[in-house]
DNA sequence: GTCAATTTTGACATAATTGTCAAAATTGAA
DNA sequence: TTCAATTTTGACAATTATGTCAAAATTGAC
């Protein structure tokens, strides 16, 4: 490959979530996002077309990303802690940002731009993934006899609970607010005594 | 007083609302609002100002009628009723608007504009009016006997998870599946059996 | 070292939004 | 009916964003 691009891609890949965490997509403009990455704007149209398919690439790598910590954090063997682990990180996660940029997307599903499918299909598959992380972990209880209720209602449940923390997050960034709508929720669920 | 207003402010403000709900507070121009209303965008200079004064007009409104249809839903005096109720009607609210606005205040609290603390203002009381109307509701019920939770904690468990909801209607804006969240919640609080 | 593909850069025209202002129109009160 | 306060209207300048393009710079491959 010759003329070869001088940024590094995952580097401004995370900026760009940011900026658009913080901004939201309609008010990011493409000079924001080369004044954050430090790439020129005519670079940046060069390499992604425009601000919408900038924008899907860097939110499909976000989805990749955070699927992945989802796994992990209900790796636990015991249903109830990794439950317990996977809100108490959460919470952690949108408390470590200082700016208080929220949940990337929450935000976006809400700003949600009823007239891009594209984007539409890329909350969906962000959503979808979450709700399947959750379900496989509660069946995996279920079967092991650790969970009572039914996995799936449970997990579309808890995907709209985690949302609801989030927006709440925005609201208050109250840590203990967060934490204590999470304990009573945990509180409440079927797991074996 | 002489040089009165043409227009009616309560129909303006319904109308404003909706415009604001659709785009989000940041992508409506003064423009949209004037074309939407049949107002000139010179007489809503004129009499609110700018965009940020109109919008925390519009929203103080909108809060207000909020809080009132809330304590209606909430009236049924058997509390797991009331409860059932403000949640069918809840949803169906968000589904009655066939342009699948969604739900103005989640929408404003995630696109929140960290910079306004007048917006931010107008969310928290409206926040914490929900919370309140809630709350109560519990603590009557806590009185009577017939709810068995802390009122206080369920009363903000319940605002995140409303507020949830609302996330779910935008990506799935699905009947069964906003239902469904609400039915796993109400079958597992602590009513009295 | 040269070349050719590609990226980077800065400039451009177009379009949209903002807030302001002065002139025109309206209307309640005297 | 007149008047004065107020609103309405349309136009304006300033600002900002968009997408495009051609020239310049870069760099891997030969």
């Amino acid at each position: 490959m010759v003329g070869t691009r001088k940024f590094n891609e995952e580097e401004i890949l995370s900026i760009v979530i940011n900026v658009f965490r913080d901004k939201g997509y309609t008010a990011t403009t493409m000079l924001d996002l080369a004044k954050e990455t430090g790439v020129q704007r005519g670079s940046l149209y060069n390499a992604y077309k425009n601000k919408n398919t900038l924008f899907l690439k860097a939110f499909d790598y976000y989805t990749q990303q955070f699927l992945e910590i989802i796994e992990k954090d209900l790796a636990h063997p015991d249903a109830k802690i990794a439950f317990t682990q996977l809100f108490a990180n959460s919470v952690n996660r949108l408390m470590a940002d200082e700016q208080k940029r929220g949940c990337f997307s929450t935000r976006t599903i809400m700003e949600s731009i009823r007239q891009c499918p594209d984007i539409q299909q890329c909350l969906s598959v962000f959503l979808d993934g979450l709700q399947e992380k959750i379900h496989e972990r509660l069946m995996k209880a279920h079967d092991e006899g650790e969970f009572l209720g039914e996995p799936l209602r449970y997990a579309r449940y808890l995907v709209a609970l985690t949302r609801g923390v989030a927006v709440i997050e925005q609201a208050y960034s109250d840590k203990e607010h967060m934490a204590d709508i999470y304990n009573t929720a945990i509180a409440q669920m079927p797991f074996r005594k």
